[in-house]
DNA sequence: GACCATCTACTACAACTGTAGTACGACAAC
DNA sequence: GTTGTCGTACTACAGTTGTAGTAGATGGTC
């Protein structure tokens, strides 16, 4: 058995992959194929090589069943973004998340008035931001 | 003239190089090396090959003189920064930055109560957080 | 003038990513 | 049974990154 990874960064088209996985659980690789060839006209044999390859990382596990393969995800949406962000905040601000914020603000990414809204609902320990 | 790069993602390393390079200024190879040397154990000639390759997408500019080359950041930390965030928020996050903010809140990478001190800082045009 | 120290440029190479073709095995349809 | 289809596995290949050695040019030193 692999062990799970534990720095998890992925490039656009491998988390385009997982998130197949994440919203659909267990899925054949024609599944994965067919949303990414509409998506980005991937091939369907590209696709089978990514899902190979994250396999062989540990990402994601395999059931072999009747001459097809079933891919899931090993990783959690959640555990992807830990990383990732938690990388780029590193490497771009030092880790100093409250400048990440900043720079959301500075960027017009997100209005001031939206932090405020933030503080609230998740004081409330709401997730729902809509 | 190497036309500005539009979206300028890069590595760690060549952050890292980067980052001498935006504290400095313009710096010779050996300058940018020196640092390198001392944060990670780098050797010079791989500091300078990555320095060309960076010229050569045009992310640095490069000035001779007298059998020395001095390297100049042609994107500034906040451009980086703009493409970078701005691909993670889209990879990741859908594009909603207040996701982004709720993720960095709920792993307790930020207080929520920092939230609204950033707030008023920055409703004050305030950058300065610390 | 010969030699040494520097510094750059070129070359190399392994790993990973994106992309896909080809071949092979199995199952289904006649 | 023979053939066609489907799906996987294997192979390939170019581009990028990280890493660095080697060689060649230049200039300083004695």
């Amino acid at each position: 058995m692999t062990t799970k990874p534990q720095d998890v960064v992925l490039s656009d088209l491998q988390i385009a992959l997982m998130r197949v996985l994440w919203a659909r659980g267990e899925s054949s690789t024609a599944e994965v194929a067919e949303v990414l060839a509409l998506e980005r006209g991937i091939k369907h044999t590209t696709v089978a090589t990514m899902l190979t390859r994250l396999e062989k990382r540990g990402v994601v596990s395999l059931r072999r069943d009747a001459r097809q393969v079933y891919y899931q995800a090993r990783v959690s949406e959640p555990e992807v973004r830990r990383s990732m962000v938690s990388e780029l905040l590193g490497t771009l601000f030092g880790g100093d998340a409250r400048a990440l914020v900043s720079h959301l603000v500075d960027e017009a990414e997100i209005a001031p008035g939206d932090l405020e809204k933030l503080r609230k609902q998740l004081a409330r320990g709401g997730r729902e931001h809509e």
